[in-house]
DNA sequence: TCGTCCATCGCACAAATGGACTAGTCCGCA
DNA sequence: TGCGGACTAGTCCATTTGTGCGATGGACGA
């Protein structure tokens, strides 16, 4: 049996190319498309198997989308597909119930991958939120919390002596957990250090700022 | 005759998506794709007819790197694509000396037209650039051709000794451009200064590694 | 109890950075 | 032809950063 496929973008042009893509996939069947979640939810797909959601939509962001859309096809699976790598993004439609997350910087085929797998009824999310079957790099750097309490601030540009006053420490304090930071990270420099954090998904600069 | 093609979009999805879109136009001949600005400039396609170009790539925008393009591929034919359709982006396109600007909302029939319209070295347009009294943001920073060389590179990560030596400047030199980049950005280290590069995508992290 | 790890803090020193100046050259524009 | 801006380079100085070193105290498991 095949699935029954909904992608929903509005850039005709990314939706084109992602039909292109998993039309060949052998468990694809049939593909709808929708520009707008409104669209998607008005095509009545109540038997899609896997539907395919930007997160970025003109008049709802795909995240609040997914209620609807789970509403309008209750046995769909479906993936989030951002523009976007952030770690927070990637929790968030986690926690909103999403059974997957998809990079647009992802190849062709890490999207078939990901199509099978969602078929298949397993998650299927990148890997800095939580276990996942997907590998993680070898090195990946262990950061104590209090490391991390400075790396968030460290990545938001603030120097030592702001890091030091917001989280109550000395300044020599958070020169030693910088220093650390360093070491893990394999860098010799704030600049570099916060460029490996984005890489790696460590950086929350909004964490601090919410607190 | 059939015409080289070069895109250049960091989504591999999206890439991937335009090239099956393209890749059976009579006219269209060999297909090469780069992720980023300095991806494009290190395949030396000197002799590319026609780049489709995204115009917000990570590390810098399209409409600056349309300007280092130019030199990479000096024959050919270039068309911003972008994600937005404010007119803004389209006269700013224009005035920069694009050779097209299209939608990512327009469909795989507007693609295959405007490559051939560019083709035939024709400008391809959508309607409302003609006019362009629209406002710019009040707080865009115009850093100077100079000054994004060095935003460049201190994007990166890289201390001002070794920026000068990449740029053939003195040390001295650096810090007068980043004196001035700070003071464009609104900032006062260059931590702060990679994350408003980011937010405006101005950076542009790969570019002179490759060069 | 001992050893280990972590967090904290201190001191000191070299390097890098940021800021405020002056000044020469080159180029485009009025 | 003069003017202004960009680029280049220099000096000087205060601050920040990066990197050593050592020390204390708490938690935790062997």
């Amino acid at each position: 049996m095949t699935a029954r496929l909904l992608l929903v973008d509005d850039h005709n042009l990314f939706r084109t190319g992602l039909r292109l893509i998993v039309q060949d996939h052998p468990g694809v069947g049939t593909i709808a498309e929708a520009g707008t979640i409104a669209d998607a939810c008005a095509l009545q797909l109540t038997e899609a198997d896997l539907v395919l959601l930007d997160i970025q939509l003109p008049g709802m962001t795909g995240l609040d989308g997914l209620r609807l859309l789970r509403q309008a096809c209750p046995k769909a699976r479906i993936v989030l597909v951002s523009a976007s790598v952030a770690p927070d993004a990637i929790h968030e439609a986690r926690a909103r119930g999403a059974d997957g997350f998809l990079p647009k910087s992802a190849s062709a085929e890490d999207i078939l991958e990901a199509i099978t797998c969602a078929l298949a009824g397993q998650p299927c999310f990148p890997i800095n939120s939580g276990n996942s079957a997907t590998t993680r790099g070898p090195d990946t750097p262990s950061l104590t919390a209090r490391q991390l309490d400075v790396l968030c601030l460290l990545c938001t540009g603030k120097p030592n002596k702001v890091i030091a006053r917001d989280l109550g420490l000395s300044e020599n304090t958070v020169r030693v957990h910088v220093a650390a930071i360093f070491a893990q990270l394999g860098v010799n420099s704030r600049s570099a250090a916060l460029l490996a954090a984005q890489r790696l998904g460590l950086s929350t600069p909004q964490l601090h700022d919410a607190l």
